[in-house]
DNA sequence: CCCAAGTCAATCATTTTCAATCAAAAGCCG
DNA sequence: CGGCTTTTGATTGAAAATGATTGACTTGGG
């Protein structure tokens, strides 16, 4: 077996379980413990993963980061304010008992916390907004089934017979990478995929987006605009965009964004 | 086991039971207690955990409080020595790669520490297994969807045509409230549908209890004790109670309950 | 107070892993 | 084929990790 060939094997072996000892690889390689070595020596000086005493390791930049931590690493804190003001616009136009939707995401997740003083029937697919409401409300909460993938922190079945085609909502609540004329625009396919999957199973499709969003221009279009029922966003929303929304028919709901919410529904529970 | 391996149990175990002793970690690494000293000894210079007197507890102040309450309030630290030996052998069984089906319940929880090391296809009707997977290991997590159950911690879906029904497994794990002549036995009503939903959808039937099931009867039967491959149990099981399940075909795997395992890892090469 | 059990750090022997060296093997080129 | 370089495998001593032991220390209970 040749030089190439064994790096081939070593990477291969050392992506799928994230480390390998040297043992392991001469099995698999047929080679020396001395090959391997200088095979792992090279290969760490090309970044192609990390030597570790012992064998070698897979070169991801954050082995554990998933979802560990926080939820959503970076996008948490941006407009964080906004984000909660509409989240909690959001959750003011539901009523206790009533089914509703909450497509995983960064802005949707805010409106867990003023979720934790309802009573309500939720359905998700998003793993941290189903893990906070049932730790801290007392909410029905409703999962789809499927790969739990953890950079999007979404689940997400490839098969089209899951629950998600059983449960229908009164309203389903999703946030969006970017919105323009086209529509809900996503970047990732992944989510494009999951959202699809939503869309549909409720009457009405309220999306929560801070104004900025309204600049973001992203590949994939999801749904046009008037698909949309109601938009959420913040007071920085320029009137051309507000003028844009009413032609196509969108209700819009503006929350104040340097201010805190008036009304106290969004207050933490008993 | 090597000492990446052990570190990632350590944290699994940590993250688990908010402390856990030098010794219960001996037993679930295989390691002496000097070595498993000094991993916690590094491990709390790295902020991994806090090293505090008769082993290590978890940094985060409380963010473990489980569904309703705790994970599983009540049954969590019963005969907790024999079920960690029973799940690690249970472990033992499958390769990396594998998929595998868990079915939730306090025994079979005990499988996420020794899978912490592993990179296995997991399907679970457990909300924490399913949690306790995706921040400590790196796993591929699938979950069942449908409603979570707070009191019994599984998700189980009103349809039959969920997700349950795409996947296929290797080996399927289950606790159980009690075993007897007539077969695998349950008390809640919940759990028979969710774990007959899962039951069949594997090759291998593989239950995990320990020895104290064997005298317990419960009014539901799950399944005969034909349909099951094979049972994990501690050595306290009476003899006649062996020669049972044996003439029923069962193949019987037993543990020491009093000592700790001696090694980890099934060897994997290709 | 003392004792017993448990826990810990330090030490040392053993095992594992590593790097350096060198000779054999394999390729390369004419 | 004969020189030449490169790669490989084995050996060896050094370095690191591990496991067991010992004695000091802490804890909890008479």
């Amino acid at each position: 077996m040749h030089e190439k060939d064994r790096h081939r094997v070593i990477l291969s072996a050392v992506q799928d379980r994230s480390l390998v000892t040297v043992i392991d690889l001469c099995a698999l390689t047929g080679a020396s413990e001395a090959t391997v070595r200088r095979d792992i020596n090279t290969m760490d000086e090309r970044k192609q993963l990390r030597r570790v005493r012992g064998g070698a390791e897979a070169l991801t930049t954050a082995p554990f980061v998933g979802l560990a931590g926080r939820p959503f690493s970076v996008n948490e804190t941006m407009n964080s304010a906004e984000k909660q003001a509409i989240a909690a616009a959001a959750v003011e136009l539901c009523q206790d008992g009533e089914p509703i939707i909450i497509n995983g995401g960064t802005t949707t997740f805010q409106m867990v916390h003023p979720l934790a003083s309802r009573r309500m029937q939720v359905f998700t697919n998003s793993f941290p907004i189903a893990e906070h409401l049932l730790k801290n409300s007392r909410n029905t909460v409703m999962l789809s089934g499927g790969i739990i993938y953890r950079e999007q922190n979404i689940i997400l079945s490839p098969f089209d017979n899951d629950v998600t085609r059983n449960f229908y909502a009164k309203r389903m609540f999703m946030g969006a990478q970017g919105i323009g004329p086209l529509g809900l625009m996503e970047q990732d396919p992944l989510l494009v995929q999951a959202e699809q999957k939503l869309i549909g199973q409720a009457e009405e499709l309220i999306v929560l987006v801070d104004s900025s969003k309204f600049a973001n221009r992203s590949s994939l279009v999801l749904c046009p605009l008037d698909r949309i029922d109601t938009i959420i966003t913040d007071d920085k929303i320029e009137d051309r965009t507000a003028a844009m929304l009413d032609a196509a028919g969108v209700t819009l709901i503006v929350v104040p964004s340097g201010a805190a919410q008036k009304d106290g529904v969004a207050a933490l529970p008993a």
